[in-house]
DNA sequence: AGCTTAATGTTGACGCCGTCAATATGTTCC
DNA sequence: GGAACATATTGACGGCGTCAACATTAAGCT
């Protein structure tokens, strides 16, 4: 009845996936503090020196959940994404853009730690993988926008980049509270919704 | 002869500008790591619990040090805005947008603290004063392009938070190492170009 | 099986940190 | 000159990240 059973490690069981989620944990919990090894491991029932088995350092966990992070922001991308026409480029970016917000404002902690100095230029090859995999999804949108003339031309590719700084500048400045929004979501879409339109119009082939 | 005297506190002189500039300093050499209070005593020849007599804790340095911060981009920004024609708001709003991108490429370190987590919803006043005023600078250049029909209509004032996104964004990514850039300030500069443009289309008047 | 070896977890220690309390020193003002 | 105050120092506390030494459990070989 066990069925395939939980416990796949030696003796917590899966010690890592633990802290991982003990640390997501705290990070939804106490936003905007940096967690603390120590803390990681309490919460996981284990002693302070237990997660140096499988991170490195405090950085490297850091590391792991800001990847699984890029991760999850590329899944609901594609997922809202999916939704909309394919041969719609404008509707496509919109898409993208709003899930992209919403992503961030749902999740504001995690986003904060993706993004974070601590991590900024950070040689982890899986986090900086799941970082681009994240942006392709723009990227490919903007892709198929350039080359059905729906979009401008774009040779160095700088058109993904504008989007990509737009809405990531957008979120941060709402995450850190410098963009007076009234609580409640209807007002934050409708201005996602506004600044996207200014980026397909800024992007789009208006003369053709 | 003395004219009106550098010294205008107690014991040290002037200790509270003394740690700022010593805060300022490890800011700028070790880019990336926060400072360490103590190291900022020690920097200043003072002993570690010195600056309490300053500042209540470390984020009030910091505090101070992120609202030089934002006085300085003012300035800068003012001084690169001067040198346009004050009737061309694209012009205009290219050179804010270039020189946003400068100020933040050439005191890296001190940009992020400007926005880092920690700093996040502040309760500073005059750090929440200083960041507005740099806003300001580029509000009141957009404002001048709707006045002028120059630009789109914009009831809700989202012009601004739209320019303001995209150039916060893409530096943001730049010091983050995520946007692949030679070095050198051409191809920064060509970039920024090219992304401020496309913000101008987006908001410019197309049909009016 | 049993023994070896490696993986995993614990205990204890080190130095550094932010901060508080108590104390000392210098300044200002009457 | 002395009171009152602002400023700086010393010392302590608990918490942190990390290293080293040790304990325990699982895996692999013969």
């Amino acid at each position: 009845m066990t069925s395939v059973a939980p416990k796949t490690s030696y003796h917590h069981g899966d010690l890592r996936s633990a802290l991982i989620a003990a640390a997501e944990q705290l990070v939804a919990e106490q936003a905007g503090k940096p967690f603390t090894l120590r803390e990681v491991a309490r919460v996981a029932g284990v002693s302070h020196n237990a997660p140096y088995n499988h991170f490195a350092d405090r950085r490297a966990l850091l590391a792991a959940i800001a990847t699984r992070g890029f991760d999850d922001l590329t899944a609901s991308l594609q997922r809202d994404l999916a939704v909309v026409d394919a041969k719609d480029v404008a509707a496509g970016i919109l898409a993208t853009a709003k899930s992209y917000v919403a992503y961030a404002v749902a999740y504001p902690a995690r986003y904060q730690l993706m993004f974070s100095a601590e991590l900024a230029g950070c040689e982890d090859g899986a986090l900086k993988a799941a970082g681009e995999r994240a942006f392709k999804v723009l990227q490919e949108t903007i892709a198929r926008g350039v080359s059905s003339s729906q979009l401008r031309r774009d040779p160095l590719g700088t058109h993904a980049l504008t989007a990509w700084s737009l809405v990531h500048g957008f979120a941060t400045l709402v995450l850190d509270g410098r963009v007076p929004i009234p609580p409640g979501h209807e007002a934050l879409a409708a201005l996602s919704d506004t600044i996207a339109a200014t980026l397909i119009d800024g992007l789009a082939d208006g003369r053709s």
